[in-house]
RNA sequence: GCCCGGGUGGUGGAAUGGUAGACACGGAGGACUCAAAAUCCUUUGCCCCCAAGGCGUGCGGGUUCGAAUCCCGCCCCGGGUACCA
């Protein structure tokens, strides 16, 4: 690659100039329409990688090219810099947290700005900055206020190595720590939480309002996981006045009730093991509430053995008014419906696989088919076994059975969800202080907005103990109460990172806003944001906690009341894997951008990424990729030369040129120029970038062969410009620099072109003669051809009459000017 | 197990019921050059010496004048999820 454009050059220069300009610096009145185009804020880890360039090619595209468009389009930056990684490397090097992040973040933000990609650096946000953490803590007081943030008791995953807390994702498959190693257990701890729950309708109802790829929505579903069913109490028998609260999804199937299950973690279980039992209840529990969730499920959902023991009490049912005895078992969980379930083994799988091993009775309710050989029927059928159910199909049943237990006043119709309050509550440094006080004698107290934020003290030491070093700081935790000065302690918590990267779309809009998180109208201004950029990896939990932020804070007065949710259009891009695994600085198998915007230049990797393929989908990096990126090279340097026909440094083709009265292939090349207008123009707005760029690459060939055989000036200087004004959002650095040296000024400010509609018309088709499905001819016919002229010329083809062989016509179908199609 | 995706030349991919393989990479051949690089041109799904023709979109059926595309049943690969009553 000798002989090109000189890359490092062009692209220095015209980065330095779109930080200069301020092109793509929109003040909130702007008065052209309005765009908000965002990609998710990444994590700091250095310099970008295949990942980021992917994800901010497409951000960048779109945001240059709703700018030529006539939009103020909004395209911001920042860093989600709190996180774990930053305190892992302070244990190791014992370099502060704030320090490392910082480097880091310059590290990144260079190569971003080498990808030529353009943001308004007046908005950049950093989540560890003191004006975040203040109104991030200010966000989290009115949740306390509003009863959205609070503490309870939970089982939370605790190493006992570490000391600490884990959050899910740092326990490993097989249920032990991911630093220590040590087998994680439960332990139940004050905790903060967020009560996502008290929007669960809500964030599940809306997702259809939402343009969103199907399969995200479907997993927002299944993670909301809205269930209706009944809950109902029965008695223990012998008792007085003791009650076993259930919830089931089929009140249908009650009187195949055979025994009753509660989780280990039920409160009731002391009250329910008789004192022949209390042994066994007593270590199965403890060994159960010991092991990690993980270890209990592995166990037990692959093996399919149920394990459980009996407490040595009865439940009466109340359709029946027969006893049934109730187990404790792992295979219930306390965290769903009332932690107490019927089991019907005829109906359910779990409770047919519990009964197999303890020998428990199964009663079908349900008739399952004759050819039915299954365990558990799960199937529609009419009712069996069921009283004065019987010969009801299931779903009028369901209504009956819950009639019933209404009218007993035991019982009620409710809706579950799987979706359960969020733990934001983290034992860690490098994150943002959860500003609560606790006094003995008011309570939880908020810190008042006026002494925000609370900052992490620096002077902390960083052991490998995985302790939090603020719960072991002499000072910090030591404080007075904000409401009766008493001395009181201070929360040593900060708040899952998640809590940061919830709102930060909102300061973006007012990211200077130093009285308020951000003003109501600048944010009335922008959102929602209309095209959101990420990674599939943060389909449920980022965007469910954004979600929640958004409709909690319009319900707090804080964001506009109709903005509800705040990323109308999602697109997920594709991951970029190399040697079978997700490319990541963690697992180690990074291609770095740098070699490339080093040698062929970021307009050739950013063209590479668009063309590789369509952008949702997953690319594996391969030894020829190198080569592939090298024909992105190619075709720059190609329209390079033909633009600036720089016959002296770049042999080639020889571009003649003549001012000349228009020749049918001038007109040819003006209309290849309007149908790639049309074609790049349609292909952008649905995000098949890889089709448009084939459509230059095709339309750059044509050129060449059109300059070669002589060419009209006008209509090669209309064909280069409008092909350097469609490449410009992908390849801003060349194109700029080719506008500005044929035209002077910024392509980039330049309209996007309109394709004139009668230019774009073809003038020949290809019409395709078919006999019996097997295409026989190809003729050129005018594209307003009849349906007698087509037939005719059709007959008259010698291959369409070999092929009929003299036989007889059937049918004839015809659809102008593409096809005809005979059937003998 | 369940829920999504996906399977097309040597490779990445194109084709929204109507010419399968656009565009590119790689390969082969040629031009230019003392030579090479760069550049340009030709060619490139498989079978067949060529042509004519035939075969071809994971496998097996089906709907249709016509299926990569729609339907049914399998196989394989990737991702998500994990006892949610």
């Amino acid at each position: 690659m000798a002989e090109s454009y000189n890359v490092r050059e062009i692209e220095a220069k015209w980065q330095a100039r779109w930080e200069s300009e301020g092109l793509y610096r929109v003040d909130n009145d702007d008065s052209r329409p309005k765009a908000y185009v965002l990609c998710m804020y990444p994590y700091p880890s250095g310099a970008a990688h295949q990942g980021h360039v992917r994800n901010y090619t497409f951000g960048d595209l779109i945001v240059r090219y709703r700018t030529m468009r006539g939009e103020a389009v909004l395209s911001p930056f920042g860093f989600d810099s709190f996180g774990l990684p930053a305190e892992n490397a302070a244990i190791k090097t014992g370099i502060h947290p704030r320090i490392f992040t910082d480097a880091r973040i310059e590290e990144l933000k260079e190569s971003v700005k080498k990808l030529g990609a353009v943001y308004d650096w007046r908005r950049e946000i950093k989540s560890h900055d003191p004006s975040y953490i203040k109104w991030s803590q200010f966000i989290f007081t009115k949740f306390f206020e509003a009863g959205l943030a609070y503490k309870k008791n939970a089982p939370v995953n605790w190493c006992p190595g570490c000391q600490t807390v884990l959050a899910n994702e740092q326990v490993l498959a097989d249920g032990t720590c991911e630093r220590s190693g040590d087998l994680v257990v439960k332990r139940d701890l004050e905790q903060w939480f967020l009560a996502t729950t008290r929007y669960a309708d809500e964030l599940l109802s809306e997702l259809e309002s939402l343009e969103w790829p199907e399969r995200v929505k479907t997993m927002q579903r299944n993670w909301i996981g809205k269930s209706q069913g009944t809950r109902f109490k029965m008695q223990i028998a012998g008792s007085d006045g003791l009650f076993l609260e259930v919830f089931t999804t089929r009140p249908d199937t009650s009187f195949g009730m055979t025994y009753a299950v509660i989780a280990p973690e039920h409160p009731l279980v002391d009250l329910l093991t008789s004192d022949d039992y209390r042994d066994e209840v007593e270590s199965f529990r403890t060994e159960a509430i010991d092991r990690s969730e993980i270890e209990r499920q592995s166990i037990e959902v692959t093996t399919k053995v149920k394990r459980g023991v009996f407490t040595g009490s009865y439940a009466v049912n109340p359709f029946t008014n027969k006893e049934v005895p109730i187990y404790i078992a792992d295979y219930v969980l306390m965290g769903y419906g009332t932690g107490a379930v019927m089991a019907v083994p005829g109906e359910d799988q779990r409770d047919y696989d519990f009964a197999q091993v303890y020998g428990l009775p199964v009663i079908r309710t349900v008739q399952p088919p004759d050819d039915f050989e299954g365990e558990a029927y799960t199937g529609q059928g009419t009712k069996i076994n069921s009283d004065w159910l019987n010969g009801m199909e299931i779903d009028q049943a369901k209504e009956k059975a819950t009639e019933f237990l209404v009218k007993a006043g035991i019982g009620e119709s409710t809706v579950q969800y799987r979706l359960r309050d969020w733990l934001v509550s983290r034992q860690r440094y490098w994150g943002c202080p959860i500003p609560i006080v606790n006094c003995s004698d008011c309570g939880l107290v908020p810190v008042p907005l006026d002494q925000l934020p609370v900052l992490a003290p620096d002077d902390v030491e960083f052991l490998p103990t995985g302790e939090s070093p603020l719960a072991i700081h002499p000072t910090f935790k030591y404080t007075s109460c904000p409401r009766c000065g008493k001395k009181a302690i201070r929360e040593t918590d900060t708040m899952d990172t998640f809590v940061d990267s919830s709102w930060y779309f909102l300061r973006f809009c007012d990211p200077t806003a130093d009285d308020a998180p951000f003003s109501k109208n600048a944010v009335a201004a922008w959102m929602p944001v209309d095209q959101y950029i990420g990674g599939i990896e943060h389909a449920i939990l980022h965007l469910m906690y954004a979600r929640f932020f958004t409709k909690a804070l319009a319900d707090l007065g804080f964001v506009p009341s109709n903005i509800r949710e705040p990323f109308m259009r999602l697109f997920t891009q594709g991951m970029i894997r190399l040697g079978g695994s997700k490319m990541s600085k963690s697992k180690g198998n990074l291609v770095a951008p740098q070699k490339y915007f080093d040698s062929v230049g970021a307009d050739s990797l950013r063209l590479f990424h668009l063309f590789v393929g369509p952008p949702a989908d997953d690319f594996d990096w391969s030894d020829q990729t190198d080569d592939v990126i090298d024909g992105c090279f190619r075709f720059l340097n190609r329209v390079w030369r033909i633009a600036l026909g720089s016959a002296e440094s770049f042999p080639g083709v020889a571009i003649k040129m003549h001012d000349r009265e228009t020749t049918s292939a001038d007109l040819d090349m003006l209309r290849l120029t309007h149908r790639l207008i049309a074609k790049v123009s349609e292909d952008y707005e649905r995000w098949s970038y890889n089709t448009a760029v084939a459509a230059m690459m095709e339309f750059t060939n044509s050129l060449y062969r059109y300059g070669g055989a002589g060419a009209q000036r006008e209509t090669f200087d209309f064909a280069v410009d409008t092909l350097t004004k469609l490449l410009a959002p992908m390849a801003p650095h060349v194109t700029a620099e080719i506008w500005e040296r044929r035209n002077g000024g910024l392509v980039h400010a330049e309209y996007w072109p309109v394709a004139d509609p009668e230019l774009i018309k073809l003038e020949k088709e290809i019409l395709v003669i078919q006999v019996n499905g097997k295409v026989r001819d190809k003729v050129e016919v005018d594209p307003g051809i009849d349906e007698e002229t087509a037939v005719a010329i059709a007959l008259a083809s010698p291959k369409v009459q070999q092929a009929i062989g003299g036989k007889q016509l059937k049918k004839t179908i015809v659809k102008l000017p593409k096809m005809i199609s005979l059937v003998i």
